[in-house]
DNA sequence: CACGGCGATTATAGGGGCCA
DNA sequence: TGGCCCCTATAATCGCCGTG
């Protein structure tokens, strides 16, 4: 007796305070018609295949509406979401979005257990671990670090400590350049920032580069750049920042 | 009646032409 | 020569409809 798509959505939703997080919720997908299907499209999304095209690409589907059909499907299961550039006016009609798994723990799952699962099964955890996951994991978890980052910057404009109240916070992109985090304002000040995971101190190339990326923006009147860092800053840095009062350091 | 196919529609990038 | 605008091709989305 197959449940539809609605009906064990709904009952998620109402059975629990949120989402069962410790229950896979992609074993719904092996109810849909064509599993195999909705299994290579987010196995392309969790290796970083994020644009429509690029999935149409990865999965070998040559038909980007049937991709762009079963993507529907799986953002209403709230298993992938879609992203836009923060500046968007049309969010559901701009071009440029892309798909993201919307649970770290499926990113994960789709991107190490499920490609590798023949070795896992027999038990050769070492091999996984070394050839497949170890190498690739710096830059897994930058990604994670990402969306930590702007939390974090969401909070403080909450308690009202950053040098202006944003009205809206999040990711920006255009064809060319990205920019992790994009703050802003109606009075047109901008806070732009940069997440950096990595063993190194961050110092001032990284602060020039994201300033030539600023300058993308027209009609900014004031503008603030925020760096985070996983370990640290360059003296340089630090003593420029002290400084310029346009310069945010996380650490 | 949900699913999946497919046509219609719309936003955008990139190229070419025109004008200052 | 550089900047701007229009046009076209195409990428992306919407939404209807047939089918099992």
């Amino acid at each position: 007796d197959h449940k539809t798509i609605e009906q064990n959505v709904k009952e998620e939703i109402l059975n629990k305070n949120g989402f069962l997080f410790s229950e896979p919720r992609f074993l719904l997908i092996e109810e849909l018609r064509e599993p195999a299907i909705y299994f290579s499209i987010l196995k392309a999304i969790a290796f970083g295949r994020a644009r429509l095209n690029e999935i149409v690409q990865e999965t070998g589907i040559s038909d980007p509406h049937k991709v762009n059909k079963y993507l529907s499907v799986l953002r209403e299961l709230r298993i992938v979401k879609r992203e836009v550039p923060i500046t968007e006016d049309k969010p559901h009609k701009s071009r440029k979005g892309i798909y993201l798994l919307a649970d770290p723990f499926f990113r994960f799952w789709f991107r190490y257990v499920l490609p590798h699962m023949s070795y896992l099964e027999e038990g050769d955890l070492n091999y996984v671990w070394k050839e497949k996951i170890k190498p690739s994991l710096n830059s897994f978890t930058g990604f994670i670090f990402e969306d930590i980052c702007l939390q974090r910057l969401k909070n403080l404009n909450r308690k009202n400590v950053l040098p202006f109240k944003a009205r809206s916070i999040g990711r920006w992109w255009n064809n060319k350049e990205e920019i992790d985090i994009v703050a802003y304002d109606n009075q047109q000040s901008f806070i732009f920032g940069e997440c950096k995971w990595k063993n190194k101190k961050v110092g001032l190339n990284e602060l020039y580069d994201l300033e030539r990326k600023a300058d993308t923006f027209f009609n900014v009147k004031q503008k603030y750049f925020a760096l985070f860092s996983k370990s640290g800053f360059s003296k340089e840095l630090k003593n420029l920042s002290s400084q310029r009062k346009d310069i945010l350091l996380f650490d």
